[in-house]
RNA sequence: GGGCGGUUAACUCAGCGGCUAGAGUGCCGGCCUUACAAGCCGGGAGUCGGAGGUUCGAAUCCUCUACCGCCCACCA
């Protein structure tokens, strides 16, 4: 069983068919379980639950995506790892998702009551919420399955009440009648953050409000009060016309009564400083049953409350003949009434705000209504100081301040929903004497009186409430458990900054009321998706794009990768398809190179060459550490050739980068770095510098090459495999170490990066085998050399390292320069007469031109260039000669200077002499 | 009304006090070189939104300003 492939990989990663596979043989091997007894450092990740009844979409990708990426780099990195996952039970939003489906079957939840109704929803649960769950799985997700919550499940049903009772205990939740946001659509009541507001063109009415004859029974000489309002139709629940105490124009109005139009009913005219006389007409209905201010204003001058407008947003009997109406459709008719009753004064038309349910966008009105809330005050306080002392932080940071004002503006949260779907709120009337029971256990009787006749509140909590317990909840508080004691506070929440105020901001209050520390040390705020042209993706625009699609299509890593690599500190991320297959490129890019590997390392060639030779030996396996292990000290012989020196320095550098990345939650960096270091330097140059050897002779030089070959593509697997977990994996058996025991690569420690395997003189070395190289293909593509010419370039270099690694190298760079032969040149060496000339810091590359010639082209080049750096050489200087500069300027940055300057000054002195030559031939 | 973000190459973005401002895509020219034409090689391309200021040095920090976008908000 302990044996590699043998057979030549597909030509083409078919990840359709591995994807699925290699999922399940994770699930299977347990791989995402977290084990709180075992060692480690915790990191911990609570997934954001999406709502059971939802559909993966780009906003989840993103998350989870971010979120695999982390979770799979700890656990690697050997920390004790927990990603747990679940879904929310979305109160308001499941609950019109079953409704409509009873709509479609001719029924309502009404004529099925709350009891069926609630079976049903549970039904559709049972049925559709492990979509949402199967979908992350496509995406790779590695959460602990095993330890999946739900928000209604017992455990957390049991966590809400306990904390809803303990808040009610220390009167941190209350009961009371207060001006709440409804939403008559929904038929609720929501919480602030539940409101959005849009800008609306409407109208403002002024309307006349005639002066009562005094007690006296005399007919006023006053002239109406005219009254400026956008909403007319309220005008049936005003209890007071207020004016601004300090103005002059209304004093003679102040204690007399006017009647509100259309309905014969007097109101006392009141002072109060809230009125704007700026504004309108100076004078202000109030409307206290549907209207904050104004809610305000009577509770200072002790007026009462009328509702005019009922909790379907119908007119009540307050508004005479129009009771019935809805709000909207009462407004025109009674403006028309208005008008022919000579009412109305003038309408002029007003932009304003008008707030609408999050949900349905319904108009929200804000009615008076019996309801359960939270006291807000002290949770916000201490949510507000965890992160002003740091002990959350929120990333990027300047959320903040957008973090702060809201907890510093923040209102008590009314908890209560009038729904069905949701945990119902654990209070009891007593029917007998009215006590209010709030308990853990479902009381039996009154404790007051006795009484047996209780009836429970119909309502429910706001889906929020129970989101906001999450992180501990989901642990399993309020036991004791183990989970709990090792993983909580979490270490990570990843989330849109949509949430803030919904979730955020709850969990922090929550989790440090209840578990006296933050949820979480780290808040990564992500950007939100996009679509490729930078809007919100709605399904009312079409513009969607659905991930599963995209998977389908490009595979889940490529995804994967396109979404993590864009995820960065912006606030908008644009999914463009085209770019996901701009990465599926990558993805095949690793896939052949892997092909390329895997053949040289089984012994032969490519299998669209020869036939692999049978019976050869395969290859060493490769070393289970990282780059260089155990080489920083010996002859060059011992430490390999010159690529395998490079390619290993250069693999450790790109271990501690990737990793100070990841480290910091920078997956968009990680990505990019492993992408350039991939195709531009492991694919572009060290396989093209490795091939010579492996189709070459074996022997010891070749077998040492392989192992290098075999290890660092190893490393990069492992590099990759958080990103990219399905190619990786799906490689990973051609590729792992010796004593290879089937663990798959999601368990193999992270490479580490090596301060000893450091090896600046392969890098220089490599730098100007590179420079050369790029020299005579840029002198064979400026001057249209036909692709058969043969070329005899040569190096001209003083250099002895250089002299020497060319020489080393000289055959392995014909090839990939193309040319024929190579010679090295000194100082004394005249150049050749017809010849392109690269100047390079340390020396000149020499291509012949052999009759393709063109002195007045190359002049003009050369001049070029010495322009360039004529003015580069100016700049220096001019720091150089600069006092204030030598003075301030760091020394590094002093040194820096200097050593460009003398380079730029030596690469002058080498174009000149090109440029004498070639000024005598032209 | 208050706050936040963006403005850098044709497009999407990175860089956020010091290398000649980068990458991907696109574009132009040349290659079917035996891992990959989903590829290779070479190339052109930007007064870093505008105006001031701080600094030896500014795309980067400060002020003002223009446009685009988002969030919050009890002027009816």
């Amino acid at each position: 069983m302990n044996t590699r492939p043998h057979d030549p990989l597909p030509k083409n990663f078919d990840f359709s068919a591995a994807e699925p596979d290699i999922y399940a043989a994770w699930e299977e091997g347990g791989f995402f379980r977290a084990d709180p007894a075992a060692p480690g450092e915790s990191f911990v990740i609570v997934i954001p639950p999406p709502n059971v009844t939802g559909n993966l979409h780009m906003g989840h990708a993103l998350d989870v995506t971010l979120q695999d990426v982390l979770t799979r780099y700890h656990r690697m990195k050997g920390d004790n790892t927990l990603w747990l996952p679940g879904t929310d039970h979305a109160g308001i939003a499941t609950q019109n998702v079953v409704e409509k489906t009873l709509l479609k079957e001719g029924t309502s939840r009404e004529e099925l009551g709350r009891e069926k109704f609630v079976e049903r929803v549970w039904e559709w649960k049972r049925q559709y919420g492990g979509n949402i769950v199967r979908q992350l799985r496509r995406l790779g997700g590695s959460c602990d399955w095993s330890r999946e919550r739900f928000t209604m499940d017992e455990g957390l049903s049991r966590a809400v009440r306990e904390v809803f009772v303990t808040l009610h205990e220390e009167g941190l939740v209350y009961r009371g009648q207060y001006l709440i946001n409804w939403c008559p659509r929904c038929r609720t009541a929501v919480s602030d953050v539940e409101v959005e507001h849009e800008n609306r063109r409407d109208h403002l009415y002024y309307l006349k409000y005639v002066v009562e004859p005094d007690p006296g029974g005399a007919a006023s000489s006053l002239p109406p009060l005219v009254v400026a309002t956008t909403r007319p139709e309220t005008c049936f629940g005003d209890t007071a016309v207020a004016v601004n105490p300090d103005d002059p124009r209304f004093g003679e109005y102040l204690g007399r009564r006017v009647v509100i139009p259309l309905t014969g009913r007097s109101v006392p005219v009141v002072a109060d400083a809230y009125v704007d006389m700026e504004f309108g007409t100076g004078a202000l209905k109030v409307t206290p049953g549907h209207d904050p201010n104004d809610f305000q204003i009577a509770r200072r001058h002790d007026l009462p409350a009328v509702s005019a407008i009922d909790e379907g947003g119908l007119l009540t009997g307050a508004a005479g003949p129009y009771r019935g109406l809805d709000r909207l459709e009462a407004r025109p008719k009674i403006v028309a009434d208005l008008e022919r009753a000579g009412l109305l004064e003038r309408t002029d038309p007003l932009e304003h705000a008008v707030g609408v349910c999050y949900r349905c966008r319904s108009v929200i009105e804000p009615l008076i209504s019996l309801q359960w809330f939270v006291k807000i005050g002290s949770l916000a306080g201490a949510a507000r100081e965890a992160v002003a002392d740091g002990r959350t932080a929120l990333v990027p940071a300047g959320w903040e301040k957008t973090y702060f004002d809201w907890m510093d503006n923040i209102r008590d949260w009314c908890v209560s929903r009038q729904l069905w779907w949701g945990h119902q709120i654990p209070a009891w009337y007593c029917q007998k004497c009215g006590e209010t029971i709030v308990a853990r256990e479902d009381p039996a009787g009154c404790p007051k009186c006795g009484g047996t006749e209780l009836e429970r509140d119909p309502d429910v909590l706001d889906t929020w409430f129970s989101s906001g317990l999450w992180p501990f909840s989901t642990l399993g508080w309020p036991e004791r458990t183990a989970d709990l004691a090792r993983y909580y506070p979490t270490t990570v929440l990843v989330t849109g900054f949509d949430i803030i105020f919904f979730w955020v901001a709850r969990m922090m209050m929550m989790g440090l009321k209840f578990m006296g520390d933050v949820p979480f040390r780290t808040v990564i705020l992500h950007p939100l998706v996009r679509d490729a042209q930078g809007k919100k993706m709605s399904k009312t625009a079409g513009n969607v794009v659905d991930p599963l699609e995209v998977i389908d299509r490009h595979g889940a890593d490529a995804f994967r990768f396109s979404l993590a690599v864009q995820a960065g500190q912006a606030r908008d991320l644009r999914v463009d398809p085209k770019r996901v297959e701009g990465y599926s490129k990558f993805v095949n890019k690793i896939w052949n190179a892997a092909r390329l590997a895997d053949s040289l390392l089984r012994g032969g060639a490519a299998e669209t060459t020869a036939a692999a030779t049978p019976g050869t030996t395969p290859a060493a396996p490769a070393t289970p550490a990282g780059p260089g292990a155990g080489t920083a000290a010996g002859t060059a012989d011992a430490r390999g050739s010159l690529p395998d020196r490079w390619i290993r320095a250069r693999l450790n550098q790109v271990v501690k980068a990737v990793g100070l990345e990841l480290d910091a939650f920078h997956t968009d960096r990680y990505c990019d770095q492993l992408y350039q270091f991939v195709w531009y330097e492991f694919c572009d140059w060290y396989l093209e510098l490795v091939k010579p050897v492996a189709y070459g002779p074996d022997g010891p030089a070749r077998r040492a090459a392989l192992e290098t070959l075999g290890s660092s593509f190893a490393t990069i697997l492992k590099l990759l495999h958080p990103v990219m977990p399905f190619v990786t994996e799906a490689l990973w058996p051609r590729f792992a170490p010796a004593g290879w025991d089937l663990s798959p690569i999601m368990t193999q420690p992270f490479p580490q990066f090596d301060p000893r395997a450091l090896d600046p003189e392969a890098l220089d070395l490599i730098q100007c085998l590179m420079d050369v190289t790029r020299a005579v293909r840029q002198a064979r593509s400026d001057f249209g050399l036909p692709p058969g010419a043969k070329l005899s370039p040569a190096v001209q270099t003083t250099d002895p390292a250089r002299r020497n690694a060319l020489s080393e190298h000289g055959p392995l760079l014909l090839k990939l320069m193309g040319a024929e032969s190579l010679s090295l040149a000194d100082d004394e060496t005249p150049r050749p007469r017809e010849s392109a000339v690269n100047v390079l810091p340390w020396g000149q590359v020499w291509t012949p031109l052999a009759g393709h010639v063109n002195p007045e082209a190359e002049l003009a080049r050369l001049e070029k260039e010495s322009q360039k750096i004529r003015k580069e050489i100016a700049a220096a200087r001019g720091k150089l000669q600069n006092p204030a500069y030598l003075d301030k300027a760091p020394e590094e940055v002093v040194a820096e200077t200097r050593e460009k300057l003398s380079e730029v000054e030596r690469k002058l002195e080498s174009l000149g002499r090109a440029l004498e030559l070639v000024r005598s031939l032209a």
